[in-house]
DNA sequence: ATTATAAGACACCTTTTGGTGTCCTGTCAA
DNA sequence: TTGACAGGACACCAAAAGGTGTCTTATAAT
């Protein structure tokens, strides 16, 4: 029981830019009413509205009705996730930097 | 100049599961090529390979053809990327893990 | 009481996505 | 030298994504 509404995927639910700059305006304010998001993106409150839903649906925002406005505020929790997925993959790149700085030493001799 | 391709939205090519899965099997041997990834998936050969095509295009893989084989091996550097955004937001579910502590704490008295 | 604001609920549209099947061309094996 | 196999290049298709505009209902302000 409980969990979140649609169980959308987290991945899924990050991959537009849009809504990725609605994640860190929410990261930096506490709650922020619908219509003050909707100005600072070139489109409707619509559009913006539904971006909103699909984070609800992916865990990453709450939301809650205060009087005729519905205020939305970020529940970052379900982006570990994201992080625990690319942490594997950290050996990867530092591996890659190890060879470029061996690479970097041998063209200095 | 250099750089990838056609510069795919990093985001973008991690959204996708079969892609996620391409990824992680790539990461799991050196090099594979595509009819040996095509047996792993419940879809044919074209779909198989325009999802590497995808992945290509956003730097994560590399391809190259020996006889009549392409064999694709992974490159995790641009992972960074999503490593470095999701880091940014750590601090939240640190603060929510903190949060549940001290209301578990709570609950034990 | 009346008007303006906030936003949900739809219906609608275009482009992108994720798949398919077919044809053609190299390459390896018999 | 004749198959069989690997895979690129299309053309094609249904469904999903990302927008729009309009109508309606609460709520707030005058």
């Amino acid at each position: 029981m409980s969990e979140n509404n649609q169980g959308r995927d987290v991945f899924d639910a990050i991959a537009d830019p849009t809504r990725r700059r609605l994640i860190r305006l929410l990261a930096e304010a506490e709650e922020i009413p619908l219509h003050e998001l909707t100005v600072q993106f070139p489109m409707g409150r619509t559009a913006v509205s539904k971006h909103l839903t699909i984070l609800k649906e992916a865990g990453l925002v709450l939301d809650r009705k205060v009087g005729r406005e519905t205020r939305f505020r970020l529940n970052a929790a379900p982006l570990q996730e994201i992080h625990d997925w690319t942490a594997y993959y950290t050996k990867f790149w530092r591996a890659n930097m190890l060879r470029l700085q061996h690479l970097l030493e041998e063209e200095e001799e």
